[in-house]
DNA sequence: CCTTGTCTTGAAGTCAACTCCAGATTACAG
DNA sequence: CTGTAATCTGGAGTTGACTTCAAGACAAGG
């Protein structure tokens, strides 16, 4: 139990949802510069768990491992630069990431409707052209058809 | 040259953006069962196209390609019904993958907004406590701290 | 007709990100 | 003190999505 201020392995699972086998990993991979062990064992600070926590969302906007290890590895007189030349470069990525998948939702959502559509008259053979159906949607919905 | 109405693997590639090898895979998948051949070589039609840019759409919103191979080889009197569950069960996940991602953004932002001020403040160690910045980041961006 | 370029296939290779395993070690409850 | 559960390590296995390769087929231009 938690009684020193670190966390074990499945403590730090449960508080950050990376499972075990993933933490070990990642600190395998540099991950985790600071890091501790207590007589063999990893103890990780409540810092760990807020860089645990910075990790998945640099995941989550689809920076690679390798460069997630290169931000957190980043240290000296120049670190501030360096993190902050890298998060800026991945900030640009994860803004054209967003711009990609808003334009395929917009697609999906179109997809639905063009079946909600054949569904209502009664079969896809029963739709009127495409021309006429892009027409409609962006008619009814407002939305933009730039996919 | 496109003189039939239809293209080959060099030219679909050109208009699709999937590398020829690409899309040999994903004709291997089974993710275009319309797919005809002339020849022995494989010969895309629009429709064809059309649905390569609905894979890349399903793709970029994070649906696997077996999930694509199902929709795009549902047939017979319940496509309509089959292709709407799919792609209804479908944006759920793509709304909540939204959800994720511009919340991990947000994170990214707000540790920008960070280094940027430790940057101004002459290092690290000369930045106030997580709490004051978290609060005077909420005042000056009207951003929500939710991760 | 012949060369050249594009196409075909099936299989193997690559890469990222896990995920699992075996065997050794150690902390803690009884 | 002893048994059990959690941890450790190095390494192997898995999954998904490609990517490359080798060997053969064939169409079109000169």
């Amino acid at each position: 139990m938690e009684t020193t201020g670190y966390f074990s392995v499945a403590e730090a699972s449960a508080r950050s949802g990376f499972s075990p086998d993933t933490l070990r990993y990642y600190d395998r991979l540099g991950l985790l510069p600071r890091l501790r062990r207590k007589s063999g064992r990893r103890a990780f600070s409540e810092e760990d768990l807020a860089t645990l926590s910075l990790v998945a969302s640099l995941r989550d906007t689809g920076m690679p491992l390798a460069s997630i290890r290169d931000f957190m590895q980043a240290s000296g007189p120049r670190t501030v630069d360096t993190r902050l030349s890298l998060l800026r470069r991945h900030r640009a990525e994860v803004e054209r990431n967003l711009e990609t998948f808003c334009k395929a939702k917009r697609h999906v959502d179109f997809k639905i409707w063009l079946y909600e559509e054949a569904k209502r008259l009664g079969g896809l053979a029963k739709l009127p052209p495409f021309d006429t159906l892009l027409e409609r949607y962006r008619k009814e919905t407002g939305q933009s058809t730039d996919w």
